[in-house]
RNA sequence: GGGCGUGUAGCUUAGUUUGGCUGGAGCACCCCGCUGAUAACGGGGAGGCCACAGGUUCAAAUCCUGUCAUGCCCA
């Protein structure tokens, strides 16, 4: 026998941390997933690892909510759904926290401190805030395994990642190259976006204007820079194919003065883009040809610095197409050197020029490039190298330019666009591939995938994944210091078997251990000794194997990994995107040829309430702890899921959460108190079947709320398959609110508070039982607690174990039955009560003061609920009529302007006459043009027709969808019979007031003492006033009236009155 | 600078895919009512250049173009 606990006051914060602790005793989480086995369908989910070296936020509880909420839905479906958590620990933001911690702010800083012990700091930070997240993860209820995590730093986790990077090598897909990157070479660090966005600042800084002289004639190409420093790496000029270009001749010196160094001689010839003539030239110039750009593509031209660059054998020094040139800035010729820019990189790899350096990854020129440059820290050459290319007469024009230039915020140095050696994974290679996957994958919302990732994968790029850095994966690719062989290392075991003799079993897979293991060389015939490349993987390479490295596939769990991918199920913000979204994607089509997951939920930011994105700069970041020890968990789950789309921006508003609380929170356990408290009361047992009661036999409100029931669960399922979450949280709390409580128990209170025992009661009971247990169903994986609280009060049972009440491929559906005519039905009956209260407020007649009758025109037969609507309108009789004229008279109102214009001066009598006639017989004489008023021909222009209630009628009409107009009628006439009632109405209010007020338990009995002034009060009636105020003693006017006591007036009566609490 | 979102009442939002009744809710506010009904409930009211400017159309919050603000990603 389960009797449902009573429930007290609802709170959140006790409610919620208690039941932390019986999930933690029970193993609830582990039950949960145990107890589906048997189904044996595995619904994979994989956790997006968070890094634990920074503090969890508000906008981390979104996210670990929509995960929470998908895998509790499926389990409850009947999936095994496993949850792993994971830790991203590895990459640069870990280091640079370090960094600020030791106060290092070099390579040469941190070598000097020493690696190992620098990559033991960094093991260390990651750590800072794992005690803060488990916490927070545990208090907002997600279940994830946080005891067995995987952890990209882990051998395990580094084998699975190194196993991966030889699929992909072994497939030809690793290669060696360069990537430009914004690069410090005071700190020998180069730059992620991120970084480098922390440090623009405005600058003025030289740009130059210089003249490239064409081999086969004395005409120059004049290109512009605001780098000087690069134009000794000059290889090549791009110009735009489409471009409308130039050949102009100088005709007089400039009439304005000069400014800088440079200049041109009378006759000489400069190409330049025809847009920009005006803005670059300052001699006075005579146009020779207009061409497009594509006829000087493949002219080639002098270096400006001949020996800085070794051409031969290359196409260095000529004229080539590209499409990024534009004629917004600059002369529409763009000067290109190889490694100092990404577009230049690129350009140059497409154009075969050599890729050399000129400059030294200290930041200096390198020897050899010119005499008066060598081994000189490039920035301060900028005016020197002006000065160069003016004497030798390469240089026309100088001028201060200013922009945003990034820079180092640790040395406040510019930053120089520099290619740096770097392993590519050559993605371009998969292209087709990985965009047929991306096409795979269930995106919500859909234009994440087709769209932003879409694009993306359009314009692939092949992947740097090496880093120049301490703290990371390491790369596992070899070279041998003889003959160059390159080797990829896939596990340990590999390893070992290929090291010399001499090299050390490095204790763990970081550096600088794995540094010392040095391989003998596999190339036939070699004996030479190879050495590992000294770079870490990206860190986006790491957390895009945790499909198979979380696992430590294919060194372990096998079977169990092929069964669980691709994975059906990944959530992040939007934000990973190009993150951890494209490189699990990646990693799969090139390891796996497969997408790495089926579905893809990519969420919107929380930002602060006025739409600003939060961050601690601001000041305006939400700490969940503020809400979790407030309103709760449940109330900010549910507030995140109804709030907005999960994939739409929220405006993160402290106030709903509260709202949340109070409407939705609330009004469900007060929903569940009012049956519980009556069930514990009654001893109320739901399984014990002689008193059960089938559905058909209940009430048709109860049959009403069950068929509600059905419709918006099975609504509620609808929109989470099609990952509307917001609507079917707002449609499962109207439903809550207003059919529930507002309806549903409002009208069915007096049913339980009746001692006897009852089919009638026992229905509301089962009824309330079984859509309390759906309501708590369908909102657990929303709201894991205060549902759980509330299945356990009424079962014993966490609803964590519980089936979908909707029903899936695994478990049955378990709802009511439907009934649209009765909902459509009770639809009218609701929207009748408003419309009465209504007639009731325009009437002027209180809502105590009962009517005689009601009558209802038109519509439906909705007589099994008229019952509910005569006590919802205070009417005595409710009927249904036919015929609205019963109720209505026409009344003819004067059209006093057409009037006016006939009558003139007789107006005044013919309006009286008007007034006096009977509308019914002067409506018929007008009609047949024989009214004749004053000597006035009365036509229908000259009145207006109007439909009235008759006296002592008010009413008012509806318009339903499907079913028409309906009308209500209320009968306002009074007599002693209704005072009476209404008098007692109030009384009975009155008393019942007074009764809170003394805090008396509701079924203490009172001695009431009542004096009425001016009124009959009817026997009936005030027995009716002693019952429902459970006076066991009571009199009535008593002759002898106290002093102190209460008193009101109602409709010009004096009522005074005294309660006392009976023993 | 480019790509992808977002912008509706004081606040949070529905409606935008597929143009069509007077742009619908909740919170807050004002008036009234109701209550052994809870941080309630009911009726009424006030509050909207639907970010802005053009365009298409008989008709635009909705479609098109541009601008502004804001967010993410890329440069």
């Amino acid at each position: 026998m389960t009797v449902p606990k009573t429930a007290g006051e609802l709170d959140p914060v006790a409610l919620e941390t208690s039941l932390i602790e019986t999930w933690n005793n029970e193993k609830t989480f582990t039950q949960s997933i145990e107890q589906r086995r048997n189904g044996n369908s595995p619904f994979t989910f994989l956790e997006g690892p968070p890094t634990a070296n920074g503090k969890p936020g508000i906008h981390h509880v979104i996210s670990r909510l929509y995960k929470d909420m998908v895998c509790r839905w499926k389990t409850m479906e009947g999936h095994i759904v496993e949850r792993k958590a994971g830790w991203d620990t590895h990459g640069l933001p870990v280091e640079i926290e370090v960094q600020k911690q030791l106060d290092l702010m070099s390579n040469e800083a941190i070598e000097a401190y020493g690696m190992e012990a620098f990559n033991q700091k960094c093991k260390e930070s990651v750590w800072t805030y794992e005690q803060a997240w488990r916490e927070m993860t545990e208090r907002m209820g997600f279940w994830v395994d946080m005891d067995d995590p995987y952890v990209t730093l882990h051998d395990n986790y580094i084998e699975s990642a190194w196993w991966s990077l030889k699929q992909m090598f072994d497939k030809g897909l690793l290669f060696r190259g360069h990537k430009v990157l914004p690069y410090c070479p005071q700190t020998g660090t180069s730059y992620s976006s991120h970084e480098v966005a922390q440090g623009y600042k405005e600058v003025s800084e030289p740009a130059v204007f210089i003249k490239f002289k064409l081999t086969d004639s004395d005409t120059s190409i004049l290109a512009w820079t605001t780098t000087p420093w690069t134009l000794p790496g000059n290889v090549g000029l791009a110009v735009g194919p489409e471009v409308t270009y130039c050949r102009v001749k100088v005709t007089a010196e400039p009439s304005n003065s000069w400014e800088g160094r440079g200049g041109a001689n009378l006759g000489e010839e400069l190409i330049l883009a025809k847009d920009l003539l005006g803005n670059v030239l300052r001699h006075k110039m005579e146009v020779l040809e207009e061409f497009p750009g594509s006829e000087l593509i493949g002219k080639s031209y002098e270096p400006l610095f001949p020996g800085a660059i070794d051409g031969s054998n290359s196409n260095a020094w000529t004229v080539v197409g590209a499409d990024f040139v534009t004629t917004s800035d600059g002369t529409g010729v763009v000067h290109t050197a190889v490694m100092y820019g990404e577009d230049d990189y690129n350009l140059g790899m497409k154009e075969e020029f050599p890729a050399q350096h000129t400059v030294g990854i200290d930041g200096k020129f390198i020897r050899g490039t010119h005499q008066e440059l060598d081994g000189r820290y490039v920035k301060e050459c900028d005016s020197d190298i002006i000065d160069l290319l003016s004497k030798n007469g390469s240089l026309y024009r100088e001028h201060i330019y200013t922009h945003d230039y990034p820079h180092c915020w640790r040395t406040d140095h510019p930053l120089l666009y520099y290619a740096m050696d770097s392993w590519f994974v050559k993605m371009t290679a998969v292209r087709e591939q990985i965009i047929e996957y991306n096409a795979e994958v269930e995106w919500a919302p859909e234009w994440t995938g087709s769209k932003r990732m879409g694009e993306w994968l359009s314009n692939i790029k092949d992947w740097a994944i090496s880093r120049e850095r301490y703290w990371g994966t390491p790369i596992p690719v070899w070279i041998c210091q003889d003959c160059q062989h390159e080797h990829c290392i896939g596990s340990i075991d590999e390893m070992m078997s290929m090291k010399t003799d001499d090299s050390p079993k490095p204790p763990e897979l970081h550096r600088p251990y794995v540094d010392d293991v040095k391989l003998n060389c596999n190339n036939e015939g070699c004996l030479g000794e190879m050495i590992r490349e000294p770079y870490v993987m990206d860190c986006w390479f790491d957390s895009g194997c945790a499909s198979f490295a979380q696992w430590h596939y294919p060194f372990e769990n096998k079977e169990k990994f092929e069964g669980v991918f691709p994975v059906d199920y990944i959530c992040e913000a939007v934000d990973q995107t190009r993150g951890w979204f494209y490189s699990l994607l990646a990693v799969s089509t090139t390891v796996f040829d497969n997408v790495a997951y089926k579905r893809c939920l990519s969420l919107g930011h929380i930002l602060d309430k006025d739409g600003k994105k939060m961050s601690k700069s601001r000041g305006n970041v939400v700490n969940p702890w503020d809400h979790f020890n407030k309103e709760g968990s449940d109330s900010i789950r549910w507030y995140m899921m109804t709030q907005s789309a999960p994939w739409t921006p929220t405006n993160f508003d402290s106030n709903g959460v509260r709202e949340s609380y109070a409407k939705m929170f609330l009004t469900l356990w007060n929903v569940h108190r009012f049956y519980s408290d009556y069930a514990a009361l009654d001893g109320f047992d739901p399984e014990d079947s002689l008193g059960h009661v089938n559905v058909k036999e209940r009430s048709p409100l109860d049959q009403w709320v069950l068929s509600r029931m059905a419709t918006v669960a099975e609504s509620y399922h609808e929109n989470f398959v099609s990952w509307d979450f917001h609507k079917a949280g707002r449609e499962l709390e109207n439903f809550v609110i207003n059919d529930l409580s507002n309806w549903y128990v409002r009208r069915s209170r007096r049913r339980l508070w009746n001692e006897d025992d009852s089919n009638d009661k026992r229905s509301c009971q089962h009824t309330l039982h079984e859509i309390l247990l759906t309501v708590c169903r369908l909102m657990a994986p929303v709201a894991p607690f205060i549902p759980d609280q509330i299945h356990r009060d009424l079962t014993g049972v966490s609803v964590h174990l519980a089936d979908w009440p909707v029903g899936s491929s695994l478990v049955s559906s378990n709802l009511p039955t439907q009934n649209w005519v009765l909902e459509q039905e009770m639809a009218l009956v609701r929207k009748l009560a408003e419309t009465g209260r209504r007639v009731r407020v325009e009437a002027g007649r209180r809502q105590r003061l009962p009517c005689k009758s009601g009558w209802i025109v038109g519509g439906p037969d909705i007589s099994e609920f008229h019952d509910i609507l005569a006590e919802e309108l205070n009417v005595v009789s409710l009927t249904t009529e036919e015929d609205l004229d019963r109720f209505q008279k026409i009344e003819i109102a004067p059209n006093r302007k057409a009037l006016g214009k006939k009558c003139r001066q007789d107006l005044p009598a013919v309006l009286n006459l008007l007034s006096e006639a009977d509308p019914d017989n002067i409506l018929l004489e007008i009609e047949a043009e024989i009214c004749i008023l004053e000597g006035y021909d009365i036509t229908m222009e000259d009145i207006e027709i109007r439909r009235v209630e008759k006296e002592g009628y008010a009413a008012a009409t509806i318009s339903v969808d499907e079913i028409g107009d309906v009308s209500l009628v209320l009968d306002m006439r009074l007599d002693e019979e209704l005072l009476s009632k209404g008098l007692s109405r109030d009384i009975i209010r009155h008393v019942q007031a007074k009764r809170k007020e003394m805090n008396l338990e509701v079924e203490s009995s009172i001695k009431l003492e009542v004096w009425v002034e001016g009124q009959d009060l009817f026997v009936e009636d005030w027995n009716h006033i002693q019952t429902e105020t459970r006076a066991g003693d009571a009199t009535l006017n008593n002759e002898k009236i106290p002093k102190d006591l209460n008193s009101f007036d109602v409709d010009g009566t004096n009522v005074k009155f005294i309660v006392s609490l009976l023993d």
